[in-house]
DNA sequence: AATTGTTTCAAACAGTTGTTTGACAACTCA
DNA sequence: TGAGTTGTCAAACAACTGTTTGAAACAATT
């Protein structure tokens, strides 16, 4: 019944063949896009193949976006044993931006997340939990020991949601990026100055929302808000929504 | 030959049925995963109308695209007049905020933007010409000016980058927001917080680049930066992107 | 009333899609 | 060796895709 050495090795070899290329593919043209006729031809396999093998093609998929997660998660692991916050929001920034542009990885883990995002599958429920839940976990306790004990939670979430923005950007709207700014190529080099700035941007904003949310307590040294800051939080208040 | 005003009462309509839910198909499952079966059914129109009124899908797709461009940039185009750039990033940042999210445009426009950019159709170019092109201008005139005069382009475009990325954030994740936290639903109260947010997070980093890049020139008051700011960037410095 | 140009429509067309089928070869174990 | 399982393959299937066609309905002009 069980299949000793050589068999198991065919049926690995081509399985593997199939996810290697339907990696390729779907990060490509995405899953609705992708033909498994395309990838099995890239895979060197029948139609069949995936069938056999996954089921049916969103079967496939699934495990590619699994093996993607995993891949990317193993390869730039959130670096730990730092105790400075700010330190350690620096690591997280920097493997999460090496996950999702890694032209190493053809970059194919932040394009097939960003298809995820914006036209989820089924398979966005299990990425959720899996992946991308604990990622926000250990976003938001460096948030929170940034911002400070005592912060309202829904302030550590809009930080933490501002940090992760401006990474993802990179990743969601290259194509823009690319047409406005041609030439500006993100290699390990662009990569690195992506993670200072990003970094020192957010720590500066962290440091400023936590200055403006928690007015000179005693005890506690806080910087003023700037004149500017609180102006334009107050124009945003006044324009109503027109009808 | 031409046409008094019923015959063209009838044609304008069915034009305008079609682009009205194509607008909606569109932005539900994109350009690829709409069909014009769909959309000439919730027009009420025939197969044939589509190819009839717009030469094909492309061509209407095309159409839908700058339609809603037009129609968000005319019912929340960023607020002039104001002289503090601070305020006048305020101002950016939220008309950006309701183009893109407004619940009263049904977000059709963020949505159609987001599909449009991680996978771009033929439509982008013209897209970044028309509309995003001349607001990366503004935004890069509002950032310039909070940055002080001899500030680096390359910084300035950072952190133009970093504000946009916080706006669309929330347009391009929606799925994985809702997921990550239920029941943070994105009314205009919520806009209004997103906005205040956004604006003083991103003023409070642009300020710290400046205050960073700029050291202590001589008149100009310019706060040294923290030390954990230092500290991080040098950790993006020091691991190599592993082989 | 006949003509003209415009718009709509049911039907069909040609191509692609994901998936299944049944035969065929390769291998394991008795 | 021979039965039985496993993996591969060409071919076919049914459903769906964007687009076209030719006739009909319609309104305005001649």
């Amino acid at each position: 019944m069980r299949t000793a050495a050589s068999k198991n090795a065919s049926h690995a070899a081509t399985r593997g063949a199939l996810l290697h290329a339907a990696a390729d593919v779907f990060a490509e043209v995405g899953f609705r896009g992708a033909t498994v006729r395309d990838i099995c031809r890239r895979a060197g396999a029948n139609v069949a193949a995936v069938s056999y093998h996954f089921g049916d093609k969103a079967g496939l998929y699934s495990e590619v976006l699994a093996e993607q997660s995993r891949l990317a998660q193993s390869r730039y692991p959130v670096p730990t044993g730092d105790d400075d916050p700010a330190a350690q929001l620096g690591g997280f920034i920097r493997s999460f931006l090496q996950r999702v542009l890694s032209p190493e990885l053809h970059a194919r883990h932040g394009r097939i997340m960003a298809r995820e995002m914006v036209e989820p599958t089924a398979a966005l429920d299990r990425l959720v939990a899996e992946a991308i839940r604990p990622q926000s976990e250990m976003l938001r306790e460096i948030v929170s020991a940034l911002l400070g004990g005592a912060a309202d939670p829904a302030t550590v979430r809009l930080c933490g949601m501002s940090v992760v923005g401006q990474i993802l950007f990179y990743c969601h709207c290259r194509p823009v990026i690319d047409r406005l700014f041609p030439g500006a190529e993100l290699d390990a080099t662009g990569l690195d100055r992506l993670t200072t700035h990003i970094t020192a941007f957010s720590l500066a904003g962290i440091r400023g929302i936590a200055a403006a949310g928690a007015p000179s307590r005693p005890g506690q040294r806080a910087r003023t808000p700037h004149r500017a800051e609180r102006s334009s939080a107050s124009v945003a208040a006044k324009r109503t929504v027109r009808t």
